[in-house]
DNA sequence: AATAATCCGTTGCTATGGCAACATAATTGA
DNA sequence: TCAATTATGTTGCCATAGCAACGGATTATT
């Protein structure tokens, strides 16, 4: 077990490296690899344990009845997943998983997790305590999500990915994280129209890029486009 | 105080009477009255409490950039708003809160609602049981609502609404609890353009309609059609 | 290095759906 | 009861963006 990851999962707030070991072991954990592009786990499936991701990453996506992919999140080293979904009593998975980079995942079981078992586990108020924190902040994640799902125009989701990247680089000039088309399936539209609609942007004088190094040129008028 | 409704707010069960009332002393409830059309909380307002309703019905909505509104929740007698900001700690609130028919609010404090006090508040263990759980199924309803909103045919849309009511009401024909301004809102998409293609589907022979009873003619075809 | 595979931009076509403006029906309120 | 307001349906216009198909560029594979 890598604990030097496993300490800074969310989760795990506030345990003692003994503590840490014995959660570990009364929940049962077991630690599988997986490598690119692999399914962890496919929406509809039945959902057994909470992941944490060890090394590498994943995304969550969820497909709409086209087929059309969709990403909810990436997650990385001492995320975690699937405990939305153990809590809230859930047999099926609404969401698929995929691996993004070669990872390590370890399984913990989740009717541990949230049920104060014997005296020698009194950890697991405090795990409850994170566990609720952690779904909380997630379900706001889930929250700006939507504020990009609801945009209709896909000028207007492109400015506010942009500028939120902005808020978060406190740069002009900045690299984006996502692929062309991870970014497509991330704002829900269609990978082409974007490139179309990027190259109009820039042409408009709005912005620029090589790559997936953006330079915001006029942010004024960017906000304006919102 | 309205015990016979505070007794099936979600976050309380498990207390006895007595342990309610000592929860509502504890959180410092304080009871509100709306009228229609009201607002209980505008997005980026700060986040004061966690409120439960009492009596009438209230709704989640989200307004995008454009100013167009989003309805992401109706929410009725014993359901509880607020709670997710509370449990993730954010300052402000990313939804606004519109009544929709008179009502009646209990405040409480959210503060007090997840740290446990003292050792006469022994119930705080319960609560935070309860509002996991809670928490998790309304990540799953967010979960839910961006399955409609990745799809981008309208059609698809209104079919996923009406199998899902279908569903719910175990009959051909329903009555739908939206107003068609109200299913637009919910659906994110434009209501002279849903009236439009409601229309379409009764001339394809998928549905038939009168006001708010829907009737599901061809379950197959409209099963296709997704 | 050569080939294959993937990524990304380009472009034409076209359906979809947003918007505006209006008509009619239903509901509310005085 | 009548007027006013609101809800809903209708329709024309047209911009947006999805889709498909292709080509160049970049990356991976052997």
């Amino acid at each position: 077990m890598n604990y030097a990851i496993l300490k800074k999962v969310k989760l795990f707030e506030g345990l003692s490296e003994q503590e840490l070991e014995a959660v570990l072991q009364c929940l049962n954990a077991k630690t599988q690899k997986y490598t690119k592009e692999n399914i962890i786990m496919l929406s509809g499936d039945n959902v057994k344990d909470v992941g944490i991701i060890v090394s590498g990453s994943i995304m969550i996506i969820k497909e709409d009845v086209a087929g059309r992919q969709n990403i909810l999140a990436h997650l990385s080293e001492a995320d975690t997943f699937g405990e939305v979904f153990a809590c809230a009593g859930i047999k099926t998975s609404p969401v698929t998983v995929v691996v993004s980079s070669d990872c390590e995942v370890v399984f913990v079981e989740y009717k541990r997790l949230i049920t104060t078992c014997n005296s020698s586990c009194n950890f697991h108020a405090k795990i409850i305590q994170n566990m609720l924190q952690l779904i909380a902040q997630k379900s706001l994640e889930l929250n700006k999500k939507i504020d990009y799902l609801i945009i209709n125009s896909m000028r207007q989701k492109l400015v506010m990915y942009l500028l939120e990247q902005y808020t978060i680089q406190q740069k002009n000039s900045f690299e984006v994280p996502l692929s062309r088309s991870e970014l497509a399936d991330f704002l829900n539209v269609d990978r082409s129209a974007m490139s179309r609609e990027l190259g109009r942007m820039r042409n408009d004088g709005l912005i620029n890029f090589n790559k997936n190094m953006f330079t915001l040129i006029d942010l004024q008028s960017l906000k304006d486009n919102i």
